[in-house]
DNA sequence: CACCTAAATGTTGCCGACAACATAAGGGGC
DNA sequence: GCCCCTTATGTTGTCGGCAACATTTAGGTG
């Protein structure tokens, strides 16, 4: 009835059985007609070494040897190599090299709340870097409306011999699915600098919310209210520890620190289950989209932003700028996190050296959601 | 001087030059060594079939009979090889698997704008729909910021021996790399159904935009601008036309098409950069954050939301509820988009039958952005 | 009980790439 | 000119799984 939504173009000749309709041991060739294959540009399947050796004269090692940089060949056969070689269009079979060498270039990457911003800008830098040093990401979404269990994903991934592993996303969750797994490959889970994890006060608490605090503490804010992430993410739960030690830095007072769960829904609901007063004349929540929940929510109850109550968000999601009110904020560079991350995994897969130390910074963006306290 | 950002955590004992740190022809075995191998659970490298079938007693022939589900199989054998299975917790190598079959369980995927809403969800849904399946995706982002070209991301996939190859944003550059490469394996482009495409109107031109129009007409709206996507987009080329051809329809007045570009700031600039009077009081974005950026642009113009103009979007992004005013918008559901795409790759894959049709709903969804026309 | 067939299991070879070993040309030294 | 030794290149075997073919064992039949 409805359009067909995809629109296909298959494309080659190669699938579909090639030429015997009837019987089929797949592409099975019979004895020696293996030497009929791809000849020509675009004909049948992928050159493979064998084929370049045969049309180069030369043996299939030579073309390996031509391949991997290789100094002693004479220039002569060096020249046929090339040749046969473009005209062929060979492509490595990376699937068959990894099974003789025992190492892939494919990182698996479990990622969770893939919609949200932040998690798939982490993917995307994870994807760029991965790319950049010829790799591949084999990413698994973890559905939240179907908890189908980290486990059965990693499972998933398992057979697909990876090069490493990567959780791009840092859960409680996800944290025990990795320490409760043993794989056989090196592994990384990306997260927020955190205090807990690093074991020394990250930068959201040296600087980032300290800033922030401040911001609104030169306004004349005097009474806070925290709105944070799900418990369940370090993120979140770094980031509620950094608001109030910032908070009592300054000397200030923290109304309450609700529980929400990244979405915007979860700030409107925060500030509408507020009894009586609000209490508080700043609230910072733990990302934007609970601010701007925070903020509809605050209008509702006959509140203006700024002019009652000030909000900040965390992460400057591109439309943080154009919110109404354009929002306060703490910039975080995701997509840096998760080059980070194929970092660290790439140096322990290739050298073991684990030198990616990368310079973490928040930025206070402030805009018109902040202003002067009542 | 920042604390690291990543915590990693190694596991196994595998990787890093085994035992003999000096030389290391890697993990060559010396001759019949290779009977030394993992015996007992969680010790060095995944069991094979030939590990399975030694302790089991029996040929790893057997083993994969057991595998593959082959009933003539003695009780007794049977149940040697489940054990050893087990004990041994065997994995298949899946790329081992595919060299000699010519079919992997790896699905490349290019996508396009993947920090967009509409792109991330997709993604979702099709790493699920893989997933169920027992694939997994083989994602490459196309970093906005660095076009390196499309090109160079299918040539680094083209080496991963893949099942199939799946777009998951339609934009002309996309089609065009897709039309110039030749993959020896299925393809298929992940696009919103679209009146071009499908060769027939599609949804949004026979429903979707109408009901959003009549919808405004009800109002009293009589003048339209729209805030179209870019025009790579076959999506945005879509919802354009049926945007116009629904104005058309209910003889109403389209004051102009704006070019945009997804981004809230895109729609702001379109709004601002209107000259003199905006001449219009509906506005409709094809997306919900060009409608962000317009609903602050008209504030910034002196205009009210709905009071002067109503503004319109299309996809409702979780956070359109919670906009100030919360968003009337078109509801998209891009993850079934995802689930299509990949089900209809499969298909492709598998039999050869593209079956799949899906029935494709934008839902009106009606908030307070829309209300009389002044 | 020999014999034949079908069922159960074992053996060999291949996918594509690479590594170790093996061999065929070239260039001195005496 | 003989021998050795360095190049340049060819041959064999391996990774883990599967398919074709080979072989053994069990189950009937005359």
């Amino acid at each position: 009835m409805s359009p067909d939504p995809v629109a296909d173009e298959s494309a080659g000749s190669a699938s579909a059985s090639g030429e015997s309709p009837a019987s089929g041991p797949r592409r099975r060739r019979v004895a020696s007609s293996t030497l009929k294959r791809a000849s020509a540009l675009g004909s049948g399947r992928p050159a493979t070494i064998y084929d370049v050796a045969r049309a180069a004269g030369v043996s299939h090692q030579t073309v390996t040897r031509y391949l991997n940089g290789f100094e002693g060949i004479r220039p002569e056969t060096r020249a046929r190599v090339k040749d046969a070689l473009r005209a062929l269009d060979y492509r490595p079979n990376l699937n068959a090299r990894s099974l003789n060498s025992g190492r892939s270039r494919r990182i698996g990457a479990l990622i969770q709340e893939i919609d949200q911003y932040g998690p798939s800008k982490v993917l995307q830098g994870a994807t760029a870097a991965a790319r950049e040093a010829g790799y591949v990401l084999d990413v698994v979404a973890q559905d939240v409306s179907r908890r189908t269990s980290i486990m059965a994903a990693l499972d998933l991934l398992s057979e697909h011999d990876l090069a490493g592993i990567l959780a791009l996303s840092s859960t409680d969750e996800m944290t025990r699915a990795f320490e409760s797994s043993r794989f056989g490959v090196p592994v990384v889970i990306c997260t927020e600098p955190d205090d807990v994890t690093s074991g020394h006060p990250s930068e959201l608490t040296t600087r980032g919310f300290p800033g922030l605090v401040r911001h609104l503490a030169d306004l004349g804010h005097r009474r806070f209210l925290h709105i944070a992430g799900p418990t369940a993410w370090s993120s979140a739960r770094n980031r509620a520890r950094a608001y109030e030690a910032a908070v009592a830095r300054h000397g200030l007072r923290s109304v309450a620190t609700l529980p929400g769960d990244w979405t915007a829904r979860s700030g409107f609901d925060a500030v509408m289950g507020v009894p009586g007063e609000l209490g508080a004349t700043a609230v910072v929540a733990a990302n934007d989209q609970m601010a701007l929940g925070a903020m509809l929510a605050l209008t509702r109850r006959g509140l203006s932003v700024p002019g009652d109550v000030s909000v900040t968000g965390v992460d400057d999601i591109p439309d943080a700028a154009f919110f109404s009110p354009p929002l306060t904020t703490l910039r975080a560079d995701f997509a840096a996190q998760g080059r980070a991350a194929v970092a660290a995994l790439l140096a322990q897969i290739d050298g073991g050296e684990s030198e990616v130390d990368r310079t973490w910074h928040s930025e206070l963006v402030v805009r018109e959601s902040t202003g002067e306290a009542p």
